[in-house]
DNA sequence: GTCTATAAAAGGATAGAC
DNA sequence: GTCTATCCTTTTATAGAC
C-alpha cells in the first residue's frame, strides 16, 4: 500500500504546522497516522527524508503554477515587460490557492521561509531559488525609474514578507475580525495582497507628501 | 555572579536566533556559556522559564518605547488623531533600533510571531496583547474613508508582515543586493518600511487604475 | 553559587521475524 | 510491507557535596 506513505505524509504535514518542524518527533507522526513505527524509516530512510518529502509534495506543484503564470503574463506584455500587478499576481495566486486547499500546509511554507535551522534554509534555497529569481527580475523590470537599489530589494522583500505572514498566521485574521465580517480569502485575498503590495512598490521614494502646510 | 545569568541569556539568545528555539538544547546553551549544566535550573528553574527569560529581557523596554512614542504623537495630534505615518514610525522605529543593536534577538521575535508551538503562542500574547491593540486601534482611525473592515484587517496584517520578515530575514537583503549596495538600516529602513505601508494602507480599494485604455 | 553524578524519559535508528 | 524488540544517544531535571 502506498496509502501508508500518504497518511504518514498527511499526519507529518498537520503536526508539523501545528507544533513546528523542530517540534515534533518522528514517532508522535506515525502514532497520530496509526502506522507502526518502523515504517517512516522504511519510506523515507530518515527523520530529514521526511521533512523533504512532506515539502517537496506540494512546493513543485507550487513552483510549476507559479511560473506557469509568470510565462503567460509575460507573453502577453509589450516589449517593456508586464506591469507589476499581474507578476503580482501570478506569485500571489497559487500561494492562497494553497492557502485555501492546504492551510497546514501553508503554515509550513512560511515556516520554511524564516527557518533558522541549516538544514531547512539549505532545502528552502534548493526547492525557490528558480521561483525568486525570476519574479524578482520580473518585479524590477515593472517598477518606475527613480528607485534606487536598495529601496527597490527593501520593497521586494517586504512584498515577500506580506505573503509570508498571510500564510504563517491566516487565522489571526479571524482573531482580528472578531465575528463582525467574514475574512478574506481566495480571489479576494489575492486582490487585498496585489492591491497593498503594488501601491507600496510603487510609491515616491520620499512616501506621501504631508497632508498641507 | 550575577553575570553568569547574562552569560546563559547571551547564549541562548544567540543559539535560538542560529537554530531556532526549539532546534537547541539547554546543555548548549550553558557549553557555549561556559557555564555549568545545572545552574540554568538554578537561576531559571525549567527550559520554558530560560525562554521567557530571554524574551521578557528585551521586549519589555521595546514595548515601551513603542508606546511611549504612540502617546507622543496622538498627544501631538488633533482631534481626527494621528495619520497613519507617524504611528507606524512608532511601531517600526523601536523594533529597527532593536535589529540594529541586537539582530540575534530581532531575528527571535519574528520567529515568535510565527511560532506554532502552543506555548509560545501563548506567551506571544502576554507579551505583546497590549501593543497589537493600540496600534491596531490608531492605525485602524488613520486610514481613510470607505476601506471595509476586511480591508482594514487584511492590510494591518500585511504591515506586520513586512516588518516580521525583516527582523527574521533582515540579512536576505544583504544577498539580494549582491555587494553592488549598501543595505539600508537603521532610520533609512524605517523610512522604506513607513513609505512601503503607509502607501499600501492607504491605497484605493480598487488598486492602481490600469495603465491606459 | 558552583560543581559532580545520576535519575528518568524520549528520540532516532535498525535488526530480524513474519 | 509490516511488525516487535532493542540499541544508543541526547535531553531535562534534580540530589547532594563543596
Amino acid at each position: 500500500m502506498t496509502d501508508t506513505k500518504t497518511a504518514i505524509l498527511d499526519s507529518a504535514e498537520r503536526l508539523f504546522a501545528a507544533r513546528g518542524v523542530d517540534g515534533v518527533s518522528v514517532r508522535a507522526i506515525l502514532a497520530e497516522a496509526g502506522v507502526n513505527v518502523a515504517l517512516a524509516h522504511y519510506y523515507f530512510g530518515s527523520r530529514d527524508g521526511l521533512i523533504r518529502g512532506v515539502l517537496r509534495r506540494r512546493i513543485e506543484p507550487l513552483n510549476a503554477e507559479r511560473l506557469r503564470l509568470l510565462d503567460e503574463v509575460e507573453a502577453a506584455a509589450g516589449p517593456d515587460g508586464p506591469p507589476v500587478e499581474p507578476v503580482l499576481r501570478a506569485f500571489f495566486a497559487p500561494a492562497i490557492d494553497l492557502l485555501g486547499e492546504h492551510p497546514d500546509f501553508a503554515r509550513l511554507i512560511g515556516q520554511l521561509h524564516v527557518a533558522s535551522a541549516p538544514a531547512l534554509r539549505q532545502l528552502f534555497l534548493e526547492l525557490f531559488d528558480v521561483v525568486l529569481r525570476r519574479f524578482s527580475d520580473a518585479i524590477k523590470r515593472s517598477l518606475p525609474a527613480g528607485l534606487s537599489g536598495p529601496q527597490i530589494v527593501s520593497r521586494a522583500h517586504f512584498m515577500l514578507g506580506t505573503l509570508i505572514l498571510t500564510l504563517t498566521n491566516y487565522s489571526d485574521l479571524a482573531l482580528m475580525a472578531r465575528g463582525r465580517f467574514e475574512v478574506p480569502r481566495g480571489e479576494m485575498l489575492v486582490r487585498e495582497l496585489v492591491t497593498f503590495c503594488s501601491a507600496g512598490l510603487v510609491a515616491p521614494p520620499e512616501g506621501r507628501a504631508p497632508a498641507s502646510p
